[in-house]
DNA sequence: TAGATTGTTAATCGATTAACAATC
DNA sequence: TAGATTGTTAATCGATTAACAATC
């Protein structure tokens, strides 16, 4: 009965990281006036396996494909944008307005994927009460009780690393139940919290190790 | 004798992305005074497997644990260090000092992981010519040269989507071999050129997906 | 029809986890 | 010694890729 921990609604982790990348791509191809178009050719587009591009197509789209002719453009984008959530907005709140933050009040990429961040908290007077991004900031003792009140659900944490667990725990006591966490600390939560980690300097720590083992290569002794 | 593409210098990207995790603990360990720890210590505190966590080690450590006793936290920490280029620092360049690209400069997590960034570019000549996070802004004009002259080899892209290619391109003119790329578009790049995407809309689409699962499921029609 | 493309079942591949002998 | 822990080989698990019948 129980789902297994790496699926998400019946899908992937995998899968569903790939879903936005079709869901651009297709509206770029609609744009352009395509009305129907091919797993392989999405897959060539894309640089990804053609079986793949189907099996994750299969896991969103309402109607079939059909030989020959492949999928109808406009019905996979709906599917995509419903499977997504973009008709079905999850309000977020973020916590901690320095750089980062601001970073991602001001990114304009979430909406279209269903998240919308609706206001953000810092512990300094001076940006409290400032907009960034559109978005108002707000002092740390109203977080708890505006996200019960707003009924939200994903916490966004860009505080310092010291100060993560204390605003980890306000933003559950709030009831928050997802929270994104890019302060490099482990923050411990509530069996029904989920707490995805975000490090930034693993990413570029891996392509810089990556760079280094190539040169070694290249240049040796 | 061609290395698989997912390994680097003989380990996965995955058990790569590990490591800077382990380091983080073991200093804090090491701060505690502990000079010794075993595996199974280790996988309890950072919630993963032992069994995992002993070939992760394995895979940089010079000496061998000791049964019984587990490892010298200091070499651990040694081996982790020259592992990850703490003493062997890939230097970078970041282009697009907008919000996030001011996020990144400012960002201290970086250095500690064998990566610098030296400076940025921006085609904006109000922000050229300031200092963020400590590093100049140069105007987008000296960029070919400057990477090459300095055998800058990691550019960071964090400018609007529809100028990413031709800041790529420039990247790669001056010599750069790794790009990370923030703006979600796909970059055409030379075979020896690398570019790892970076979308952060992805992980809060999933984490959202993920509560809106289990949000379904609590509460039936 | 012929053939391109779909959808699915089987094979492969990599990463994680389990089992276990070696050893301090 | 007894037993905790290491290091390694085997089993499992998930995701990707290949093979192929169905079909428009």
């Amino acid at each position: 009965m129980e789902e297994k921990k790496h699926m998400v609604g019946g899908i992937s982790r995998k899968t569903l990281e790939r879903l936005p990348v079709y869901h651009h791509y297709l509206e770029g191809k609609f744009a352009e006036g395509t009305e129907t178009i091919s797993a392989p050719m999405i897959a060539l587009d894309l640089k990804l396996n053609e079986v793949q591009v189907r099996k994750d197509i299969a896991s969103v789209a309402k109607t079939a494909g059909k030989p020959k002719t492949g999928y109808a453009v406009k019905d996979l984008i709906d599917d995509l944008e419903e499977f997504l959530g973009y008709h079905n907005v999850n309000q977020a709140v973020l916590v901690g307005a320095g750089y980062l933050g601001r970073a991602l009040l001001s990114y304009k990429g979430f909406e279209q994927y269903g998240v919308e961040i609706v206001m953000a908290f810092d512990s300094d007077g001076r940006k409290v009460d400032t907009k960034i991004g559109g978005k108002m900031v707000l002092p740390m003792a109203k977080l708890e009780n505006l996200c019960q009140r707003m009924n939200i659900h994903i916490g966004i944490i860009t505080v310092p690393a010291k100060a993560a667990q204390e605003v980890c725990d306000q933003l559950v006591a709030g009831g928050v139940r997802a929270v994104w966490n890019f302060a490099p600390v482990h923050l411990n939560v509530p069996d029904h919290v989920l707490v995805q980690n975000e490090n930034m300097a693993v990413s570029l720590a891996a392509l810089s190790k990556y760079l280094y083992e190539v040169q070694k290569k290249e240049e040796p002794i």
